[in-house]
DNA sequence: ATATGAATTAAACAAATGATTAATAAAAAA
DNA sequence: TTTTTTATTAATCATTTGTTTAATTCATAT
């Protein structure tokens, strides 16, 4: 019997076994490393200690797995991106503060997604086209904001999908480039999120400066 | 026979086959396009429309045919990048209008390598390690100009590498979002490139701003 | 024209891979 | 307990994939 979650961690009712929650993670794990195609469902066997037929048991296949594995993430990434961007009662300034300290440490825990997510949509844009949360971001109260301050004249103008890709453009990027940073600063791993998180406070102030009139 | 050259478009004399190029063109397309292990032998071979055979023929296997293939792409990529922030007669501002309309004419030319690079640096950190202009960066004279910029007292002080960091970040990251954007904004690919263009004029205001004091 | 080496081809090989099957063990329901 | 459903296992299948081989064609130099 095939049964669906949200995800391992998830809060809604769970009455899935243990190994369809072993095969996930370490499939998780695996596809973001090395992922979609690089990954096969020996690995996943081999490092969820399953029997390599329990993927396709609960699973049906590794195409189904990796797609159900990918929307959660998705899901669970822009569910918190979208909290701080819609929340009524922050400032812009303070939402900008608050989305670079959140999603900074959302990376650190995980840094390999970016690129992951990025990666894989590139050959299959459609994950992203079922995700609900996507087309909110252009609507939230965060852009709301920055357009009331525009109309106020405290803030250049500028479409505001610049303003918010910028803003992504230079919390993300940077650990998409991490490798690179690591090696030409010859940083270590704790280096860079030293560093990272440094940017917690320089990358609002920054913001502010380039719209800021 | 087994013949090294640096890249199809290269001035260095060629005494190459037509079919060795043609192989490299086509892996070149595909490895972008889907990644290395995604790509079969046989996708390079109807795609270049050789026999099978010849690509272990000329490139003996897959992985050094795509070696080859990633160090010639970051190889001309870092060179025209380290050929704006080394000019000597150009000033910072000026650099910074010039690499953002250089650098983004290079990605609307070959919108995947981004994504494609930083993907594949994930796995396999080595192919950058090899890049002699890897660190020049650092070293260059943009970075001198924005130090001494520090000295004078107009820019704000930050470590270069946050100020290096975010300069490209906002040049490449939107690209490496481009199906994002264009869901979510409906955006042709025409559209796109369009939205690209615009941010050659913009990202220089910005950058300057987010340092000026 | 002939001989020699390079280029090309079709066929095949061995290993890897996604998926299935049939048998067995464990758990739940009767 | 017995029966029935669910979970797990080892073995196997059919393709796919990277690579090689042996034969053949092509080009060039003698």
């Amino acid at each position: 019997m095939i049964k669906f979650i949200l995800c391992s961690n998830n809060i809604v009712d769970n009455n899935y076994s243990n190994t369809e929650i072993k095969i996930k993670d370490a499939a998780k794990s695996l596809f973001l490393k090395k992922g979609y195609s690089a990954t096969t469902t020996r690995d996943i066997a081999r490092e969820s200690d399953i029997n390599l037929a329990m993927l396709n048991y609960y699973f049906r296949s590794k195409r189904r797995l990796f797609e159900i594995i990918m929307f959660e993430t998705l899901y669970e990434f822009l569910s918190k991106m979208v909290e701080v961007y819609n929340d009524e009662k922050t400032s812009l300034e303070q939402k900008l503060k608050l989305c670079s300290e959140k999603y900074i440490d959302m990376i650190i825990a995980e840094p390999l997604l970016p690129t992951f997510v990025l990666n894989e949509l590139k050959n299959n844009p459609t994950s992203f086209l079922k995700m609900p949360t996507t087309k909110m971001i252009m609507k939230s109260n965060f852009v709301a904001q920055y357009q009331d301050g525009v109309k106020k004249g405290i803030y250049r103008k500028v479409d505001p999908i610049h303003f918010v890709t910028n803003v992504l453009s230079v919390i993300v990027f940077p650990f998409m480039c991490s490798p690179i940073i690591m090696k030409i600063e010859n940083l270590s791993k704790k280096d860079f999120n030293i560093m990272m998180n440094e940017r917690k406070k320089l990358i609002p102030a920054w913001i502010i400066q380039m719209i800021k009139k």
